[in-house]
DNA sequence: TTATAGATTGCCT
DNA sequence: GGCAATCTATAAT
């Protein structure tokens, strides 16, 4: 199968990969946001495990973005933010869906990065199952955006959820949930509004690999600049 | 191919 | 009680 030698080519590279290390998420998200396109998001699970290429985020700023969780300031749902950077903050959207976001910037000052698109690279028949999706129509490409391609379809298609994962450290492998830097520094970055939030909408602050058919949306990125 | 509504849970006011 | 950093099915073009 197709599928089955892209998991052994990409299973090479990820030998390869070494965490982002806690500096890395220290800064402001504006920032963040554009060096973890390419960076590649691992998930073991045993002796299963799936990667993916972040091909599309979001940049939320702790007091100043109306947009942001933060905004209103700590409370039980959004603490992660407040903490130390380079950990995983999940919380569950619209009664069906959760979203992964990683804390930046210091303990004591809010920050993230929202997770909004993967390109699938390994355990690609996992994350079918995990999605529902055909398992023998894995050839086709509009298939494969549908592993990913979306904050929601991303935490379904690797496992995330805030009871399992709220607050996990991205920077070990050992976490089981982490994301790794394989040196691949990808040109091409488009930014453009944030997509679904009502304030604050005019900021350029979602950071799209052009050209990648991975990113979400009905077909093309919606806005570039 | 695009537009619209419905689902469904938990957080915050 | 209202609404949300979404996805899917269904309808209409």
């Amino acid at each position: 199968m197709g599928s089955a030698k892209a998991l052994r080519d990409a299973a090479i590279d990820i030998a390869k990969l070494r965490p982002l290390p806690a500096s890395f998420y220290d800064r402001d998200p504006r920032v963040v946001g554009p060096a973890l396109l390419g960076k590649i998001i691992v998930r073991r699970r045993g002796r299963y495990w799936m990667a993916g290429r972040i091909v599309e985020n979001e940049a939320y700023l702790g007091s100043g973005d109306p947009a942001a969780h933060a905004a209103a300031g700590r409370t039980a749902r959004n603490f992660v933010l407040f903490g130390p950077p380079g950990r995983a903050y999940v919380y569950f959207i619209y009664g069906n869906h959760y979203c992964l976001n990683i804390s930046c910037l210091p303990e004591g000052q809010a920050g993230c990065i929202l997770v909004r698109a993967l390109q699938p690279l390994a355990g690609l028949e996992r994350m079918a199952r995990n999605r529902g999706v055909d398992l023998r129509e894995l050839h086709s490409p509009a298939r494969l955006r549908l592993l990913a391609s979306g904050p929601g379809r991303l935490c379904e298609a690797f496992e995330i959820t805030r009871a399992e994962d709220n607050g996990r450290d991205l920077t070990s492998p050992a976490s089981g949930l982490w994301i790794g830097d394989d040196r691949h520094h990808p040109r091409n970055i488009g930014a453009s509004p944030r997509i679904g939030i009502t304030k604050a909408g005019d900021l350029p602050l979602r950071y799209f690999l052009r050209d990648n058919p991975f990113v979400s949306g009905p077909k093309a990125p919606r806005g570039t600049r």
